[in-house]
DNA sequence: TCGATAGTTCAATAAACATTGAACATAGGA
DNA sequence: TCCTATGTTCAATGTTTATTGAACTATCGA
């Protein structure tokens, strides 16, 4: 548990792997989330997302997004900090992440994603 | 085998199952090789993708594919023709199937689709 | 040093998925 | 009518997946 998990390279970003990643309800929720973060330029850590399942499925979950190459996990303490991999996905496939996340919005109902300030509630 | 399938109407398309879809290789290049047509305005038939694998796994295929709303099918004879669900894709997830087919695209090479000529020439 | 907190890893389970071949249904042409 | 071409459906297979709880590791603060 000690250090910086691996990421791969932007190159080694794999669009399949991606799109199987976001399609999956809980973690286009992490994405939503940390998406929404983005536009105060803060990072969120795992606790913050106790509200969509267990922690163990949660680090599943975690470690699949950094393994597609949509989040960057950074350590400090006993923390990991998260953001999107912004740069590298709108690198790799322009306008993929944008049309996704502006998606998720418009059906944000139906696909039962927290709202910002629910997200600030439950933390 | 008698009538045209059912599809799911536009409202009824969620964006899990069609990220899903898209996230298999096989489902990817037949979206990917309806899309190119679409810029001739015509369809195609099953057998123009037996290339990418069996008759029996490709039906299974068409049916996910007809069943999270991204294509049509429509029976004519012994053929099915089919198209992508354009405009209810763009109407409900507005420049995610551009963004998906564009990355495609870009990364045809190692996604292993057929371009357009080679598709031509296999059928 | 002790305890609490934050998160990961592992093993087990059930469900979903992709793939195959064989059997089937339908339509069109000889 | 029979044969063929086109595609679907079904059952069987092995693989991957999501989920759970328990055990574990590491860090921080008292």
């Amino acid at each position: 548990m000690s250090r910086t998990p691996s990421h791969p390279t932007r190159e080694q970003i794999e669009l399949p792997m991606v799109l199987d990643c976001l399609s999956d309800p809980i973690r286009l929720a992490i994405v939503y989330q940390l998406a929404q973060q983005e536009r105060v330029s803060s990072e969120l850590c795992c606790g913050d997302f106790n509200g969509l399942s267990g922690k163990s499925n949660l680090a599943y979950h975690f470690a699949k997004l950094r393994e597609c190459g949509l989040m960057l996990t950074r350590v400090a303490g006993t923390n990991r900090f998260m953001r999107l991999r912004r740069e590298d996905m709108d690198a790799r496939f322009p306008g993929l992440l944008d049309a996704v996340i502006k998606s998720a919005t418009r059906d944000a109902d139906r696909l039962q994603l927290l709202t910002e300030c629910e997200t600030v509630e439950a933390s």
